[in-house]
DNA sequence: GCGATAAAGTGAGGGTGCCTCCGTATATTA
DNA sequence: TAATATACGGAGGCACCCTCACTTTATCGC
């Protein structure tokens, strides 16, 4: 909605600092506290008037999506960078793990991110697509290889894993979430 | 906390009765908007003052506590009742699925447990509690009859089932969550 | 450099919902 | 029927949300 560069226009120079500014307080107030930060304090902290934090991030949402961008973006990566692992099981499992640290670290991610990817044509919602296509790659693969069901489809082995998160964020236990990532694997393993 | 009855006193019976008045109110207003109900209107349609909701459930946990108890002793009732079925397997399938139906129906009752579940001495705390014990007389059941690893926990796998529901309440989609309960179903048998 | 002007920033203020507190009302008991 | 414990009511203070009319400033053509 507003990035800090477009085609047509670039955002004047002290526009593009307090977007960087906002995003960034953002990013360690989720960190600390999920998705329920309180938006006068964000905007407080990047030292800048509640209205420059509305005019750059309309809704909560949008703020929460910009913030979540890098990180579909880093998995995006990950799973394309995986694509080319000797073992697809090995690489598909791996990129499972770091999805999960993942959302664990942005706490709320998942909540967030379920929330954001229905809205089309959102930065979050193309970034969340592509990073569902890189990660259908890995499940193809390990497919094709006989180590995963042909019928496992990938966007509900990410919501079982998103749930894991999800439910991890009330019951914090380690052990437990890797547990039960591992169920998930064995249910989708040949 | 406030039980309508006590071993020591009995409430009176105006309080009896604006118990059971909000307590129905709350139920109404979770099933049509989830946990974030607004107490406020809860008391309105309870035809009582905030300050009587609050005597009664001094936090908003308490009340949603209230809410869910019912249903996690009716899912226990359940568990114990085809704790003598046949198929041990087919017994604890049906009771997961009995379980996402309450879930789903309750709207939220998998954030509202996972939160209430540890708050030790609740009454919503002993009854979850009562209920895991019962489902896991299905899964051990169902493990004695070699239908299902040695290695699962009940405690794993309702928290996926809980997962499930969470996701659920941002894509809702019948048909992926019962694929969902199928991997997870998957990942348990031997 | 120097206006002109579109873009961006500001923060008071109105709205919603949360929760407390203490004065009032009433069920219960003797 | 009076005394008293118990419960009820709802105004009010608080936190956070979000908008909007106004002020400030970066940018651009000259």
């Amino acid at each position: 909605m507003n990035e800090p560069s477009q085609a047509s226009r670039q955002m004047r120079v002290d526009a593009q600092r307090n977007y960087a500014s906002l995003l960034n307080a953002a990013r360690v107030a989720v960190s600390e506290r999920g998705a329920d930060i309180v938006l006068e304090d964000v905007a407080r902290s990047a030292g800048v008037a509640i209205g420059t934090l509305y005019r750059h991030f309309p809704t909560r949402q949008d703020l929460l999506d910009a913030v979540f961008l890098d990180e579909t973006n880093e998995l995006r990566v990950r799973a394309e960078e995986l694509a080319s692992a000797p073992v697809p099981l090995d690489a598909l499992i791996s990129w499972f793990r770091l999805l999960m640290d993942f959302a664990a670290r942005g706490r709320s991610m998942g909540a967030a991110i379920m929330a954001a990817k229905h809205v089309q044509g959102t930065r979050i919602h193309t970034s969340n697509k592509a990073m569902h296509e890189a990660g259908k790659v890995l499940l193809f693969r390990a497919q094709a290889a006989e180590q995963i069901r042909t019928d496992v489809q990938i966007v509900d082995v990410l919501r079982l894993i998103y749930g894991i998160v999800m439910v991890n964020e009330y019951a914090s236990d380690p052990d437990g979430t890797n547990r039960m990532l591992d169920l998930v694997i064995a249910g989708i393993r040949t």
